[in-house]
DNA sequence: AACGCTAATCTAAACGTTTCGATCATGTCA
DNA sequence: TGACATGATCGAAACGTTTAGATTAGCGTT
């Protein structure tokens, strides 16, 4: 900006003041400056404005896993949101790791983004303390954080499971498999209740043998699913509660011999966006991934304009059941069915 | 830190050489200092830093759309490689479209990111300008790009579909459709070549009206599947050069009311990670999507570290072909193996 | 005692912006 | 003609760091 005010024969000031309108600038002047810019072909730099300002226009996200097709999905509508207002994004995996997290978060503030859209993992402690050291606007994301009193945009969880087990339930299953992450976040939590509210609706004992922690991993799926196949009793549909354990469970069911629906029926969390087309057609619960990453990207917006003050905001948005064919009737429905 | 000096009661100076290190300081002040640190709770401020350093430690990240499982992956290793060294990832996604590109990679380099790696869309005539002015290292990613000469890493495209179309051959097909993205990027090119070398090496002749234009979207295969199938000489194979678009074949084809692989074989370019549970499974070329990732950003963590002058290194990965159970043998061929 | 050497610390300039308040020319009005 | 408002431009401080060079103190040599 020196050498264009040099080159126009003008002071800074004026630069600045014509780049940004901030002030009446002579035609003469202004085409002077044009040009010099031109010439030189003068960018602005942001970090000194940012340093000036105290603002970057910079988001921070952080998301367990990008590879997740929920978290794919979200990332790229909250990306396309704010690029759309003029933010930059910057991405960071924390791979479920608490101190990964903890240590990315701190070096987006560190850089100092404008804000934070944050699906968080494990305990909250540390991640509560960041957030209210840093008085930037947050936004949770997925997942809600015990302590943290902040906006969010989450899926009704538990009426979503709920709805899905009952599904599988009037379908005639009795033994209903359960594969989960750990549950100490809260869509695992809340997934969880519904699943045991399901099957207590229906009068039916809870098996605890029958519920599974893996670690959100395809091998964990695939683990939980080869230990419940190979029981005596094994069950004769599977839930799982994330997406890319499902891959797990099918790997699973292959490798020990049986086929999905004829010997088990299998359902999940999560949508595919090819799930409609290969074979088994896997029932899912949606999530509405285009409405979370809006949301999510509102909220934060809206506090970015300057709305700092109104109280948090929880939005809880509805899942959806996909019926497709992964789940067959059995018992006495079975034979209606295939009558 | 100017707080921090007064509470300490040293200069700045002393302050900034404890932290960074760049010079000793007594044992006596380094406690005072590290005490009023952990009293204010100071945190040093980046975008100051960078400022004053010249340097971000931030790379820029562009490619066409994060949904695509190929870029997905990618994403997440790069993403994971430049965590790992210390550096921030600014992602952003182009959608195939030429402006957005170029408006976004300005906007990396007016916020002085280090480096850039870039998966390009569309024609590099303006890449190539802004490219040349930033003097940040540059590597591209997936795709080359005519006139800049930079540090790239790609996959030997032409070879990987000619061994695909090969093997469809072989298995004895004889009019082989061929679904493309648009060829003015170099992938999509060189598997076009591979196409036909591998056509015309068999002798057969290149069938134009088997060779269809998408837009890398779903419903560009659905549509490009549609025209080929409805054809009186329909073909007994279809190629997709493109992971999303052979959904969009699938989805073309069971509408149609054929199926996969019995009516028609179809095989793609990109793996997916639930090809092998589900029917059919896929025959794919599958790209070295880790190896793609590490070395891309192994380049440009070499050119960040000091190695700027070494010329531009080239990359050339090996695909593999994934032979499932989407391609059924034709003809004689059928007979020998079914007998 | 004067000198030089080393180690520790500090002063101040610089990075590239924004912006407040000052300056200055010009035109208007009484 | 003088007072004054208006509009355009500028000077300089500030944002929070890093760092070159100056300063100071302590200590061993001669």
């Amino acid at each position: 900006m020196l050498h264009v005010a040099e080159a126009a024969r003008v002071s800074v000031a004026t630069v600045s003041a014509l780049i940004n309108g901030t002030a009446t600038v002579s035609p003469e002047l202004s085409q002077r400056i044009e040009q010099a810019i031109r010439d030189i072909g003068y960018k602005r730099n942001a970090i000194a404005r940012s340093l000036k300002m105290g603002t970057t226009r910079t988001i921070g996200l952080t998301v367990p896993h990008i590879t997740n097709p929920f978290f794919t999905d979200v990332v790229s509508v909250i990306q396309q949101a704010f690029d759309r207002a003029g933010y930059a994004v910057m991405l960071c995996c924390t791979d479920e790791d608490l101190n990964t997290q903890d240590d990315q978060i701190r070096l987006l503030l560190d850089r100092m983004v404008d804000g934070l859209i944050v699906a968080r993992v494990g305990d909250g402690a540390i991640l509560k303390r960041i957030v209210d050291d840093a008085n930037v606007p947050v936004v949770l994301l997925d997942r809600l954080c015990e302590g943290v009193d902040t906006d969010a945009v989450v899926l009704d969880n538990q009426r979503a499971v709920f709805d899905a087990i009952t599904y599988l339930i009037n379908l005639g299953h009795r033994r209903i498999g359960y594969i989960t992450g750990t549950s100490d976040i809260s869509p695992m939590h809340d997934r969880m209740t519904g699943y045991r509210e399901a099957i207590h609706a229906a009068g039916l004992p809870i098996a605890e043998e029958l519920i599974r922690f893996g670690n959100f991993h395809e091998i964990d799926g695939y683990n939980a699913t080869m230990q419940m196949l190979s029981s005596h009793d094994r069950p004769s549909a599977i839930f799982s509660a994330n997406n890319p354990m499902v891959i797990g469970t099918m790997k699973a069911i292959r490798d020990i011999g049986l086929s999905c629906p004829e010997d088990i029926s299998v359902a999940c969390f999560d949508d595919f966006p090819w799930s409609d087309v290969f074979q088994p057609q896997l029932t899912t619960v949606a999530q509405p991934v285009q409405a979370i990453g809006e949301q999510a990207a509102n909220l934060l917006l809206d506090r970015l304009a300057g709305n700092r003050d109104a109280p948090p905001r929880k939005l809880v948005l509805k899942g959806r059941l996909m019926i497709r064919n992964s789940c067959r009737p059995l018992g006495a429905m079975a034979q209606s069915v295939s009558a």
